[in-house]
DNA sequence: GTCTATAGAAAGATAGAC
DNA sequence: GTCTATCTTTCTATAGAC
């Protein structure tokens, strides 16, 4: 008779790490949490985080390309949608606002950002990743800068509204926020002409 | 007769300090560095980096501050400047071109941003510093959040262009950049009229 | 004013029992 | 599959000599 497989389940198990890990790069970046705190987490001991993803390097890349694989911002539904710049503004507000926790990829590689690891890492997820999806979307010319440049707006506003928690964007009012920033990213979308939209 | 003041001069060896530890802070952050590495960048030993400072985060402190007061992408010459929007745009490109220093107030905060104590001294330092100085400079309503935007766009390019070294950026033409984030800091500055300048 | 030497804590990773 | 116990390294900070 094996164990009744409730308190040994390798897959449970791993979860629960990934879980914690992803939890814990988050809020304190790769050099700000150490092994023992992210298996603790879990529930389990710092021995098995390494059992189970050799090193903690090796586990923060596993958590990072999990990121990257969920995006919210340049997700299916935002890139097929008819105003594409409205609805860019309006999620990039939402999930930077203080206490969400849906751009919590972005967010561990900000506060990582003093780990060369990290960083390197880090690059090609979201040159792969992020800005791969955006630049299919655009059209004209520049298309890589200017899906670099949106990029930079988001990991700027995530700094500064969740990470910096500056009070004049992490206490502002949503709408004024998406407001603001809907003809910025109008004009980075759609290019800086005169809006075709409004009869005059 | 005392030493030849050459060997011990206690306000050449503070700067020297205060010299290394700039750099090797924003080169990797505050959790990236140790004091031994920043006293042997100056010359000397760890003991004294503790004498004169008496603790490597009084240390960040200083340098912090230090990176605050002289600011070089909202300078007097570019507050001062007639075509605002389009100085922002130049210097910005400029002061975060990959390997470029003049930024490093900017990138030692976001490559210590795992680290708690820094995070909150940074925000009090950007509030009392980059934002009052831009938001003295705007009208219209919004001013506060509009500084933030741009304080987060700041820190975005920092952070894609020099610190993550995302290709489509950090390699980019710097007049093809400039050229695509004018029109951007425009609406942000001058608010989203149609252009006037245009004949028609 | 600056050094060598070291204390004391905490990190990542591993050995071996059950 | 998971644990306790430990190795090794590295860190900040301090004590005391010159």
């Amino acid at each position: 008779m094996t164990q009744p497989a409730r308190r040994r389940d390798a897959a449970a198990t791993r979860a629960a790490i990934l879980a914690s890990a992803r939890k814990a790069f988050a809020r304190a970046g790769y050099d700000g949490v150490g092994v023992r705190e992210i298996a603790a987490g879990a529930g389990v001991t710092a021995m098995l985080v390494n059992r189970y993803f050799g090193s903690k390097e090796q586990l923060f890349a596993e958590v990072a390309a999990d990121t990257v694989r969920d995006a919210v911002i340049l997700s299916p539904e935002n890139l097929a949608a008819a105003d594409f710049p409205a609805a860019l503004a309006r999620s990039l507000v939402e999930v930077t606002t203080p206490g969400a926790t849906p751009l919590d990829g972005f967010q561990m590689m900000l506060r990582s950002s003093g780990s060369p690891k990290a960083v390197e890492l880090g690059r090609d997820l979201i040159r792969q990743g992020h800005q791969a999806a955006l630049v299919g979307r655009l059209e004209g010319p520049h298309a890589a800068e200017r899906a670099g440049i949106f990029l930079a707006l988001v990991a700027g506003l995530q700094a500064m509204r969740q990470t910096l928690e500056l009070p004049s964007l992490a206490e502002a009012d949503p709408d004024t926020l998406a407001g603001l920033l809907e003809p910025l990213i109008r004009v980075l979308i759609d290019g800086p002409a005169c809006p075709p939209s409004p009869p005059r």
